[in-house]
DNA sequence: CTGTTAGCGCATTCAC
DNA sequence: GTGAATGCGCTAACAG
């Protein structure tokens, strides 16, 4: 079969142990038979045996990253910021410190795969686990999440929640560290925006119910609805779909049959806004003078969007990062365990004053 | 410490042998004492240990999907493709087969983090390996990945290209299995679709130097340019960039500065396509009716760009699905081990024949 | 600094 | 159908 330690050890002329000590690079070797290991892990090309470590070690240096739309940018930059945190940066040729792989799990929003995925982490022993984006708002699965999340807790190995709101304190513990997004704040200075541009009449788009980030972004929207007295027609002019394009689609067309005299749309996400675009276009209107559309997250084709899409910048990158070093704690949690990250509004050519 | 085998044994009055063979379901118990086993494992909250199982059964249940830009969606849709197909769908809760966890892992493009990744898959004894997208072409790296593929061949690891082309079979047994792209034809159809339209003076801006798919893009323009006699001066109308969108709004530029009648550029994909229509907007150009712009795979996004993206569609979904049955040898390869997939040309909005 | 000795938790022969 | 051994390959105490 495959080159194990000892053949290595016998290549060099030492004892397993030293080979894994050179390996591992935690303990004081002797220059000379350190060298003579590595020469002898080259030619026998000599590869560790992940699981047989892991075991004996009691540890693995897998790192899971959940996400739940890995064809989504929004996951897909948090994600690739989580990763870039892992390992040296350096070649791994042979003792290059303890690499960590992580690795990225698909949920596609679904929370029995996500709960299965976390089964799937614990089973692999992962050193830590990293949630991202919103939760879905369940009894029961939040209930079962939690379980899952003490467990693996119980089992040593780090959570992390990365574009999610903290879990709040169960009783066994406290909640894990949180890396978040001020959803409501976002969704308060869009609505604003709009509102100081002279808009009375908003429609809003919203995510999937019971989906946290849906919630809070609803409620920064009703929020500023409410300051400005407006808040009466506020549950007609909302119509819920999913994160994706047609969404955004169908969802505009709804809502200017519920109130042909609409002047803005405010989207979930940008994706959404995307589809509300191509609906008002196909519809014949102009955006924005005749209506006015926001997006939200600021992902890169927003800037492209014709017209470029009024939106709030999140910074996925800046948070999957900090997620990630908090993950192999690498950096000290924020004072409470929750780090909230606030989006900073882009103004750019969706969003007009009404033609009223 | 955490829960064992051992511990359920106990629980439930059985040997640790018989729980294990509930848990892997591949022998036969008797109906009383699975049951008793499963009541035993539900109550102490048992999570199989993978590394040791691992070591002992000399195989893991994971499977890496290795793509060189995570927060593409080109890449995210064919991993999560992979992904869709790997267990048993159902609920994990307890002897469910044999799930398999897919674990994608971002390269960014760089060898390096390539070459290292496929290690710590090999160090994890995963059971399949697929990479995604298209190789760097430099002798060195090409050698140095295909020793690596072959020791995870000899390792038993099943590798899958998907989305890359073949890498020819070496010295040692056959090549990887294979699901690639026709990027040639598709190339050349986009070309001539243009060429068909009366453009005769086209620019193209490649993906970066030195990878396949870029070439593969190019050599199916000039094909077809040259099949039209137009090849002269073709050097001089390729810009090379990143698959991104400033690449497109720099190349655009470049191309313009080079020769101010052009009347249609072809994009190396759709992300470049959106950097190109930014571009001409901003340089007052109308599109198409002063330059046509073409993109390439049809992200879903395409359709939403101002005008619609005429591109060439790529089943990435079915292709990464392929892939993933390939890996987990839930579908025979295909003839050859290679199975190609062709594009399919999209006419949209943004091409017309030139103004002149 | 290096070798020796024990397991890590599970899957798998064998017996029964 | 079930239990009792054995070893997977490695790390972590211990000695020396």
């Amino acid at each position: 079969m495959s080159v194990t330690l000892a053949d290595v050890a016998a290549r060099a002329g030492v004892s397993a142990a030293t080979v894994s000590r050179v390996l591992n690079g935690n303990y004081p070797v002797a220059g000379a038979t350190r060298l003579r290991v590595l020469r002898a892990v080259e030619e026998l090309e000599y590869v560790v045996n992940g699981p047989a470590s892991a075991l004996a070690a009691a540890t693995s240096d897998l790192v899971g990253v959940l996400v739940n739309d890995i064809a989504d940018p929004f996951f897909g930059i948090m994600a690739g910021a989580v990763q870039s945190e892992m390992g040296s940066e350096g070649g791994v040729t042979s003792g290059a410190g303890p690499q960590k792989l992580a690795v990225v799990c698909n949920t596609g929003g679904s929370p029995d795969r996500e709960l299965n995925y976390l089964t799937l982490l614990q089973r692999q022993r992962a050193a830590a686990v990293v949630l991202t984006g919103g939760a879905v708002e369940d009894g029961g699965h939040t209930e079962a999440l939690a379980t899952r999340l003490r467990r693996l807790d119980a089992a040593g190995t780090q959570v992390v929640l990365c574009g999610r709101p903290p879990l709040g304190a169960g009783e066994a513990g406290p909640h894990p560290l949180t890396v978040t997004f001020d959803n409501r704040g976002g969704a308060r200075r869009l609505t604003e925006h709009l509102l100081s541009l002279g808009h009375r009449s908003l429609g809003y788009l919203a995510g999937p119910a019971a989906r946290t980030t849906t919630r809070h972004r609803l409620e920064g929207h009703r929020a500023a609805l409410e300051a400005a007295g407006l808040a009466g027609d506020a549950d007609r002019l909302t119509v819920h779909g999913a994160y994706d394009r047609a969404s955004g689609y169908d969802g505009a067309l709804e809502l200017l049959r519920r109130e042909p005299a609409l002047t803005a749309i405010l989207a979930a996400n940008d994706t959404v806004a995307l589809g509300v675009c191509a609906a008002l276009r196909d519809r014949g209107l102009r955006i924005p003078q005749d209506i006015s559309v926001t997006g939200f997250d600021d992902l890169p084709f927003a800037v492209d969007a014709m017209p470029a899409l009024t939106t709030v910048r999140l910074p996925l990158h800046q948070a999957g990062a900090r997620a990630g070093r908090l993950a192999l704690g690498r950096e000290d949690g924020p004072p409470g365990g929750v780090a909230t990250y606030r989006g900073d509004l882009m103004v750019r050519d969706s969003t007009s004053p009404p033609a009223r």
